[in-house]
DNA sequence: TCACTTGTGTACCTTTAGTTACATACGAGC
DNA sequence: GCTCGTATGTAACTAAAGGTACACAAGTGA
């Protein structure tokens, strides 16, 4: 693969990587990586280690924790032009990785060794902003999830999960058993839920699919 | 004002401050407020507009949310030295104040306005990294707050509240209502739990008083 | 001491969520 | 159309946690 013109060429399509200075251009430039992987894998397990930054370029990814029990509950999603913060928490304190990432769609990934971003972060002011908007991000996330989790029972997280994730059309591409690991449940609890919603008159429900119908009833 | 003074002596005893440059320690002694609260007073409300940042000098602060039938629910304390890192999102992001704090005992707080923090972070490296260090470490614990909502139940949270909350001589000077608002829950259930945990004979209550007796049971 | 506030213990009931166990439905590929 | 893996629907049961209600105990201060 001509692999040597690639990051250069996707470097220019982001802002923040063009507000670098050229000596720090140079320097990511060097070792950057970029990788590609197929939707569903699984690209970081818990206690990894983490070789550099994570920077989506294109597509999802998620990331999530497993319990005991081997139930999967999501944390947050990452997407194009976001940095995984767990990865820049695991550069600046030499952690391993607290969590489980996978790709929710076929997904582009920039790679920046732990060193290079260090040594950008003491000189670039871009990268500053960008890290510290990045952690911002991801506390807010952290903290309306955690908040919701404790507020709201398990219906009303399962609406707004739904009202978040469908497409404009008002439309959802995913299985219950999905849906279920996103929200920390099981399929069983997520079907018996979605069939309140279907008898309600909210939703229609088809194989790998929800339509939503009345968004107001189910708030 | 003979305000001028205090601020000096408090600097002086940060390493983290002491590291500025002498415009950096010029610039945040013009700013800096230093404010005494007592023990359990509400010092920010949720929706509440943040004047600066939030540095505990002493005593500690709990920060928390409450839903909407009226629980509360710690999200986090913050201890002598550390930023309450909501402040500071608030500051980059130009937000509101997204939850309620409280001191948990008399407290000193330096508040350094906004505009001074955001110069600070531009020039001064030591605040860079505070910054990024306090960003850090409240990722970590919201993640990891969120991880063991989903995957313990109460019971389990209890017991590792009370060890972690326990002084030196395994002594926890705390009602039941207040575990109950730190964990979210309600005063019975606590009590019915710390009654299972007496019968097991893991635990002694008295009023306002708990005493660890052998640890391993709990967990 | 006595009234009062605050904290604790506990019994009973309801709701919510997770578990088990099947029956059935869909749709891609032969 | 038929087959098979995957997705869905659903009923019955169990467990966890919250809610109600009240008795009682321990300090507090007039």
């Amino acid at each position: 693969m001509n692999q040597s013109l690639k990051p250069v060429i996707e470097l220019d399509s982001f802002n923040a990587f063009r507000q670098l200075t050229i000596s720090g251009k140079e320097l990511l430039k060097r070792g950057l990586h970029i990788k590609h992987y197929q939707r569903r894998t699984t690209i970081v397990e818990k206690g990894q280690t983490v070789s550099g930054a994570f920077f989506v370029i294109d597509g999802k990814i998620r990331v999530f924790t497993i319990s005991p029990d081997g139930t999967e509950a999501t944390l947050y999603f990452i997407r194009p032009d976001e940095f995984c913060v767990f990865t820049l928490n695991c550069i600046f304190n030499d952690l391993l990785y607290p969590a489980w990432v996978q790709t929710d769609l076929d997904t582009t990934v920039a790679i920046i060794p732990a060193n290079v971003y260090r040594s950008l972060f003491q000189t670039e002011k871009v990268i500053q902003d960008i890290t510290v908007r990045a952690f911002s991000t991801i506390v807010n996330r952290l903290m309306t999830e955690l908040e919701s989790v404790h507020s709201y029972n398990l219906e009303k997280r399962l609406a707004n999960f739904l009202l978040l994730s469908a497409s404009s059309d008002r439309t959802l591409m995913m299985t219950q058993s999905e849906i279920a690991a996103h929200l920390g449940t099981t399929r069983e609890v997520i079907a018996r839920m979605l069939g309140r919603f279907v008898k309600a008159g909210s939703l229609e429900t088809s194989r790998g699919k929800i339509k939503i119908l009345r968004l107001s009833d189910m708030l």
